[in-house]
Formats: structure tokens, C-alpha cells, sequence
DNA sequence: CATTTCACTTGCAATATGCAAGTAATCGTT
DNA sequence: AACGATTACTTGCATATTGCAAGTGAAATG
């Protein structure tokens, strides 16, 4: 369900970017088929962790955000950057400090955000 | 590197049954190829994530078992075992009571448990 | 109203996976 | 010591998944 090798880089960029359309999600994974891509955003979409809405301003954009399953991977994917960005090259050396000076409250920043766009 | 289908079920088996043979690992996930078992625990042991040690008492078998780079997954298999918990059906429903009881007791039992090993 | 942009789809080649049948070393039994 | 069973793989080949490049149609932009 998860085990392939984009789905969670996908589910990753949502939760620490918000909201994504397609096409920034092909540009931000270097390597991501378009296809792949396409189909893993189903994929996703049917196992209710990620939906599609229609951007407003613009018909043609779907803007793709996590479901309340989707954001609860929150711990999951947080404690995976950590692992490698304690045991691999990483870039966004930031990011990582500033989770692991505050992992927890790193979550909750990232509930918070989600809920506050479920209004 | 962990984007495949098998990798993070192999190292969540090691991690909570310890040290495992290639049979163990083969007949504990019911369908995974044994070549790709075979070629999955290479990468493993290049990751430095896993490693081989021979069993002293039968010389056919090897022992795979977690290096310090594999134990210190245990944060991210946990919490991914506690989500598939609350959002899918599963299994070993003690296993996740225990984990949701005392996650960080959890975690710290399997570190306390690989180092006792590693005398 | 012609050109771009966006979110895909399609066709095909390359790669990865799965299955079944080996193989070599070691073990357990006679 | 000899023989069959076990163990940890490897090999060959079919099938499934992925990647790439070139579309397509609808909506926005100039």
C-alpha cells in the first residue's frame, strides 16, 4: 500500500508543503514518471490518504491535500527524516534540526496547519 | 533504498523477533520470491542495515540481525505499525496495545534487548 | 482566437518481480 | 562412512511494473 518507491515522498511533500497540484509535485521529485505519478495519486486518493479539490481560480489545477489518514503518517514520515538525516546525506539540514529539537510540537505544527484548512 | 515492497517488512520482522534465518524470513512473509528474498538481504547488508553472522551450532545457517543503523528504525516501524493499527485491519492487535500503552518503552525495550546481543 | 499551461493518457522499451527448478555445503540418521 | 534431508542460496524464464516521450482536451492568457 505504501510500498513503493514514490508514494511516500508524494505523501511527505503534502504534508510539509500543503496543498500540491500535480504539477508541483512532478517538479519536485526530480525523477517521478508522469505517468507513475498519476497512478500513485489514485492509488492514494482511493485509499483515503490523500484527495483531490478543484482550485477555485483556476479549473484546470487540482489541488491535492491529505485526508485525516493521510496526516496521521505524520509521526511516521517525521521520524524517517530523522533516521536519515541522522544516517544518510541529506540536504535540508534545517528541517532536521528543528525536528529533533522539538519532535512532538513538529507534529502538532503540522495537525494544526492541516486542521486550519479543514475549516 | 527502503522503497520497495519487502525491505521495511524484513527489518520490522527482525526487529521484533531478533536474529532470523533466510527460511524464517522466507516462510514468515507467505509470498515473498526467494531470489528477491536473497537479493533484498544484500542490499540490506550494503545499506548497512542488516548483517549475516554464521550460527555456530549448525554451519549451514546464518543469522541476520540488526545493525545500530537498522535498530534506530525502530521509531519509524513502530509508528508505522501503530497507524496501520488505527486505520487498517490487522493482525497482532496485543502487539499494537503494547506499542499504544508505551510507545517509548516499546522502543526502548527493542534497543535494550539488541544490545544485550551484541556483547 | 491563437498560444500556453495544466492534468493527465497512450504506446512502447527497459527494469524489476515472481515462480519453479536447480546446486553446493552441512546435518542427522543409519 | 554413506545417504537422504535441510539450508541458503542461484538460474532461467514469464509476467508485471516503471520510465520515457509524445500525445490530448479543457481552461487560462495575451
Amino acid at each position: 500500500m505504501l510500498g513503493d518507491r514514490w508514494s511516500l515522498l508524494i505523501i511527505r511533500d503534502v504534508m510539509l508543503f500543503g496543498p500540491r497540484t500535480y504539477k508541483q509535485l512532478l517538479e519536485s521529485h526530480e525523477r517521478i514518471a508522469t505517468n507513475i505519478l498519476a497512478d500513485r495519486l489514485k492509488r492514494l486518493i482511493a485509499y483515503e490518504i490523500i484527495r483531490a479539490d478543484p482550485e477555485p481560480a483556476d479549473k484546470r489545477k487540482l489541488n491535492y491535500s491529505l485526508t485525516k489518514k493521510g496526516i496521521d503518517l505524520a509521526p511516521v514520515l517525521t521520524e524517517m527524516v530523522l533516521w536519515a538525516g541522522a544516517h544518510e546525506k541529506t540536504e535540508n539540514q534545517a528541517l532536521i534540526r528543528q525536528m529533533r529539537r522539538d519532535k512532538e510540537g513538529f507534529i502538532a505544527g503540522i495537525r494544526e496547519r492541516w486542521a486550519a484548512r479543514q475549516s
